[in-house]
DNA sequence: CTAGCATGATCAAACGATTGTTCACGAGGA
DNA sequence: TCCTCGTGAACAATCGTTTGATCATGCTAG
């Protein structure tokens, strides 16, 4: 790899002079004639500047850790693909920290923040990762935003319609006819739950609807809990004719669920569930969702973090453009009589 | 953060002594008592040795850059479980740098790998890059191994049984008792491609069944494209029976545009997959698909790298193991008549 | 004729860690 | 007493860039 003093012995000047015309900043004095020597020399030796020189120089590594709870489900991946494009386009790098499977006294999160790898990092926390696990990393004095999960105290926090997303698909159930509705959430202490339980504790009560404890659920988002749900669900004397599922992963966890009880949906049940990954189209019978914008949220969220970087200004964002949207499917149907 | 020099002053002893101290090389010569203040100075400030200036010394990042088509997929997901779960053990970052949509003249991937930010490169090229792309990417002089698909002269990759993987799904197709059985493929330029559309045309030879040309389609792995060759296929007077895909991608595809054209899986058509992500379950019919350890592959791709990077060996290798494993779901049965 | 100044370029110090070389000191042998 | 040697530690160069300070030159103005 061709270095500056490389570049600088060819084109037969000081490595400052190189420096500062290939860096173009505005108000150098450089004659044409050496400028040109040494962009020739720059492009004929392929020259590159050394990231790590520049970024030991100047303490800005262009580069954006973004923790998850886990790579394997569309969720991320929309969510990842917006954080991707955004960097792309502000010349950022973006370092996957996987928190699955995340062992005791774990070191990889720290070491991701603490030795200068990353500018700032972006959190998305699953279930399994507590305020205290935010807290911790929002401590270290990096920038960091927190994904769908407001930040206690420092700010910085990017955020989507949850309650207003929960309530129209409480609102459909509704529409369609059922009084006697579920609900699967995300555990009690994920911050995002509870605004998605209340939205639809907030439709049901606008429509005079009494909601059963024993109808609230909260196991989690991923396949396994929603199964788990269905299964308390199904348990009871009168189950639920439709649940709204608070995650479109534990909806496909309920949907195969309900197959292996021979539970027919939408005929049975109808089901809906937040988020419109392509996973819904697939899924039998393809779900009902409600589209939040997860590019979006992705984008905002690496729009926030740059802008943190920059500036050190930590918001509070909610992503509202576009609008919680309903996708009918085939999940939903009226009550069998 | 501490620096190095920082806990030299509080230690009372040079930067050099701290910094032989903490890296614990073998046949340093300082007293116990030094060691012990230096390393409860560490302590006490927190000391992290800062990436960059290590880097920058070493010339190691300790990051590797990963290269793929898309993050949306199910595939990708899978190896990428791989690919992260051993670089972590490898005390390795992984960086992704996602290729699609790719503008002209994108400058991204030379950028990565031409600024010493990454100590090498796993490149999956999807359909769309072709074996000129691959080829700009390992002349670049670093590490380079590329998955799933062979690098000619060059060496470092990491393959699957494609062909033995696609002789699985063809003989349980021709088990049960289907004779007229297309194909839908990937592009023909893909390495890849070419080993599983051999290991189809291997087992329908050894079967002794002829394959009419136009029953084998090479569209591409991804769902629309799927959709593409069953629209093909189902414009032929006689269409075929069942359908070896050679991506579950693509498979989702072939199920909804069937879905949309009245065709019934697995009555009307059987349905055989390449590749066995979690969403396979998820589908309707769920798929019977060729099993491939996507996420050894990742592992094995990560290790592989890793001693290309410490030793400058560049093998080839196939994951074999485990082999690749028929799992019949529900998209396939005997021919109706 | 020279002080003053704009111009175009170089010098040199830093960023934080690593590592070969050197140094100070005391013990041991001649 | 002098030289040698081993020990424990400091010195200093280096990785590749960036950037404030400095310098040489030629030109203009007083």
């Amino acid at each position: 790899m061709a270095t500056l003093s490389d570049v600088a012995t060819r084109a037969g000047v000081s490595v400052s002079a190189v420096s500062r015309v290939l860096s173009e900043k505005p108000g150098v004095r450089v004659s044409v004639a050496t400028r040109q020597r040494i962009h020739d020399a720059a492009k004929e030796l392929n020259y590159r500047p050394n990231f790590t020189a520049r970024a030991l120089k100047s303490s800005r590594t262009h580069a954006v850790g973004l923790v998850v709870p886990g790579v394997t489900n569309a969720i991320f991946a929309e969510l990842m693909r917006g954080v991707e494009e955004e960097a792309k386009s502000k010349d950022y790098m973006v370092l996957i920290a996987s928190t699955e499977r995340l062992p005791e006294g774990e070191e990889s999160i720290p070491r991701l923040m603490g030795e200068g790898r990353v500018d700032g990092v972006l959190v998305q926390f699953g279930d399994h990762l507590s305020g205290d696990d935010l807290r911790t990393v929002t401590d270290s004095g990096l920038p960091v935003i927190s994904i769908n999960t407001i930040n206690p105290g420092r700010g910085g926090s990017v955020r989507l319609e949850d309650e207003a997303g929960m309530r129209l698909a409480t609102e459909h159930l509704i529409e369609l006819g059922h009084t006697r509705i579920g609900y699967a959430g995300g555990v009690p202490t994920s911050e995002s739950g509870q605004r998605r339980l209340a939205g639809f504790l907030g439709a049901m009560a606008d429509a005079t609807l009494t909601v059963e404890p024993e109808l609230v659920t909260e196991f989690g988002y991923y396949p396994k809990q929603g199964a788990q749900a269905l299964d308390a669900m199904a348990e009871l004397s009168t189950p639920p004719t439709a649940v709204v599922v608070a995650n479109i992963n534990a909806a496909h966890g309920v949907l195969s669920e309900a197959r292996r009880l021979g539970i027919r949906v939408p005929e049975d049940m109808s089901i809906v569930a937040m988020h419109d990954t392509w996973t819904a189209e697939i899924a039998w019978p393809p779900l009902t969702c409600v589209r939040l914008p997860l590019y979006e949220l992705g984008r905002a969220a690496m729009a926030s973090l740059w802008d943190n970087i920059n500036s050190g200004t930590a918001e509070d964002r909610v992503i509202a453009d576009p609008a919680p949207e309903l996708i009918v499917r085939e999940s939903t149907a009226p009550p069998a009589r």
